[in-house]
DNA sequence: GTTCCGCATGAATCGATAG
DNA sequence: ACTATCGATTCATGCGGAA
């Protein structure tokens, strides 16, 4: 039932990577397992000193697959231990630059709420790196697809609205995601800034999805159009993919562990399926 | 009328640090001056490709004066040219942990209003790094002072909360500096993230003030006691000095340009004398 | 049908204990 | 001395049962 571009592999992206044509892909958006991190992993192998010789290869094929006006999102950050913030992502960033990769933004993820905890030392981790790759200085960029309201929703009447209201709302400043597109009626929109104010999903529906639906969402309308084929060579339960779906773009997942692998199979049939209803009765 | 350890220092900061006492002062926070940022400044001839190395040996006397459980926390910010984000921040960080500092934390100051501005190929830029380097692993760090309300969910359900405290309930991600926070008395505070939602404040005359006043204030909370030293040395025009007069901490400015020094010295006179009136009421 | 409350849980990190 | 494992800490969120 998958069309044409919506391809799911289960298998090692540095292998997967290799059969797939050059100057193919729109968009990656991809969150890796991070340095030492996913113990259920097949990943967990890749230790803080060998991630960067790990994800170099990698992120050479990336750069074949890629249109030389797409782009590449990397949603990372590096763990903290014996109180040292460790630096291969820094060291990533500038092997990707020798690679030809250019560093054209680092965008910030601020979780609206991260995982709990208390040290001597330091705060709770509130943020991640979604790192911003083009092939080309001149890339698509779609800026309109992601405005938001202008001004805080603090300037309407808020005694006129429920409080229900005032919490979605609140959750849209930042994203613009929100199915509440009518509270925008009348509302004169503005660009957002490289700053996305989003919740991280807990203990739902979503197995095990180390994002929101909303971040994959955020740089697929802003680098892509309808259409375009969108790649997540680490795509875990599918978050990417589904929102793909819902985005009227196409997807190719690619993940290591049939687990995962079979997760996001039911997870993309059923949106998938969702989705035709949906054109049907338009 | 400044008391003996408020110093003013006109001159370049590789000069005058080399006369300092070693281990002498709590906290370091300083904004230097971007790359290729202040053209007014003289520091203006330090290009990006020779920043790393123009700096290396300031960070080094830092080193030497920091007290060992001391702090220095260096905002900064790479600029993007050409369409690329430019690397020597990064480059930065790994050439200072190879001269013995320890990168413990990177806060990120996320701008509530950032500077406006429309490219073709990125947006606004809200935020910037607040590096925090340590020479130990054991420093001091006072976690209490800066806590912030508790959001409100668990407390008392929304539907609960009147508006006001709705509104309130906002601050929870920003600094806990307001003097709202009196208001939030018998609520139950919480620790902040490593994550600072500031406004950017240009309200008052501050001539060129490259931050607000709540940045350097909610670090020499955190990291010193009153009484403690703390020193900027890429004064500007005295924001770091104001904020340790309002926290009674001794500090020690220095600034290259006599324009600037002048601003911040009168400033700073102008803050002492009312430091001075206050104490007198109490 | 609502609203309300209890509870589990999540890309975490440190320090202590055990081998 | 070095690695491995475990408990303690913490809070926004959604789910499900109760009022």
């Amino acid at each position: 039932m998958f069309m044409e571009w919506d391809r799911l592999y289960l298998g090692d992206c540095r292998a997967v990577l290799v059969g797939f044509p050059q100057n193919s892909v729109d968009l990656i958006f991809t969150s890796p397992p991070y340095a030492d991190n996913r113990r259920k992993s097949p990943y967990k192998g890749v230790s803080i000193d060998r991630y960067v010789k790990w994800f170099l290869p990698i992120s050479n094929e990336l750069k074949r697959v890629l249109k030389p006006e797409g782009s590449f999102v990397l949603n990372i950050k590096e763990r903290a231990i014996h109180g040292e913030r460790q630096t291969y992502v820094l060291e990533l960033i500038l092997k990707m630059k020798q690679q030809g990769w250019l560093w054209t933004e680092e965008y910030i993820w601020h979780k609206k709420n991260c995982y709990p905890g208390k040290w001597p030392n330091r705060f709770r981790d509130a943020w991640e790196r979604c790192l911003h790759f083009t092939k080309d200085k001149r890339f698509k960029m779609f800026q309109e697809a992601v405005m938001v309201p202008m001004g805080s929703w603090k300037e309407k009447r808020l005694s006129q609205l429920s409080n229900n209201d005032l919490i979605r709302h609140e959750s849209t400043v930042s994203s613009g995601l929100d199915r509440k597109v009518s509270n925008w009626v009348g509302r004169r929109l503005a660009y957002p800034t490289n700053v996305l104010y989003l919740p991280t999903e807990c203990s739902n529906r979503n197995h095990g999805a180390t994002f929101p639906e909303t971040l994959p969402t955020w740089f697929i309308r802003l680098f892509t159009q309808e259409g375009d084929v969108v790649l997540d060579p680490f795509m875990g339960s599918g978050t990417t993919a589904i929102a793909c779906i819902k985005n009227n773009r196409h997807f190719i997942g690619i993940e290591i562990t049939r687990q995962y692998y079979e997760v996001a199979y039911d997870a993309i049939k059923i949106e998938k399926a969702k989705a035709i209803l949906q054109s049907l009765n338009h």
